[in-house]
DNA sequence: AGCACGATTAACT
DNA sequence: GTTAATCGTGCTC
């Protein structure tokens, strides 16, 4: 039993209030029989086919068709040539929308991320969607897992609550080429935590 | 078949 | 601030 992971109904409301209800969950990778996760720190949404600056704005292909399906499951995309990144799928089944996650806090399986991460300074293991895939070992064969499955390896789990007050609404970023308005959305939620925020 | 570019990152001037 | 790395995707020919 793991009552702690996160209902698709969690899932089914728009996207920009589970972007925002998010911020404050832990995400879990069971990689190879070990817990590495981490606090949700930063999201961005894309809100359906009529978002120009989202995957679906080209209709249902293979590599977003994810997106089209019922909502909590994880919709990984490569880019770049060598980057993976993870988003949620929201909504009803058929409408394409998906809160990519951005930034994370990590608090468990810190020596692997450490030795995962080691080119870089601690604050800056998973502060970029596809800094968190590589520390945690998310890649694209966890693409379409259920997070609400409690036998997966990619789960959300039940965090604290993050007050509104701590939370700072940004355009999206690296969305340059995009036209208004969606250009400046302020769909990017960011998480400023106290320095004196408990871990676990 | 060929092309331009991307929901990025790290290194470098 | 600028740029290389590196290849799947979607579009044009």
């Amino acid at each position: 039993m793991s009552p702690d992971i996160l209902p698709r109904n969690f899932y089914l409301g728009p996207v920009l209030q589970v972007a925002r209800n998010l911020l404050g969950m832990r995400l879990v990778h069971y990689d190879q029989g070990e817990r590495l996760a981490g606090i949700i720190l930063e999201t961005e949404a894309y809100d359906g086919q009529q978002d120009l600056a989202c995957h679906a704005r080209v209709g249902k292909t293979r590599r977003n068709e994810v997106m089209f399906g019922p909502a909590g499951h994880a919709y990984i995309y490569f880019t770049y040539g060598m980057h993976w990144c993870l988003n949620c799928v929201t909504g009803e089944e058929g409408y394409a929308a998906a809160v990519l996650i951005r930034s994370i806090l990590p608090v468990e399986g810190i020596a692997t991320i450490a030795k995962r991460r080691s080119k870089v300074e601690r604050p800056e293991w998973c502060n970029g969607p596809a800094k968190l895939t590589h520390a945690l070992g998310i890649d694209g064969q966890l693409n379409g897992v259920d997070l609400c499955d409690i036998n997966s390896p990619l789960i959300i789990e039940k965090g604290d609550d993050i007050p509104d007050q701590w939370i700072q609404s940004l355009p999206r970023v690296g969305i340059n080429s995009v036209p208004e308005p969606w250009r400046s959305k302020p769909w990017r939620l960011h998480a400023n935590l106290p320095p004196d925020w408990e871990k676990t």
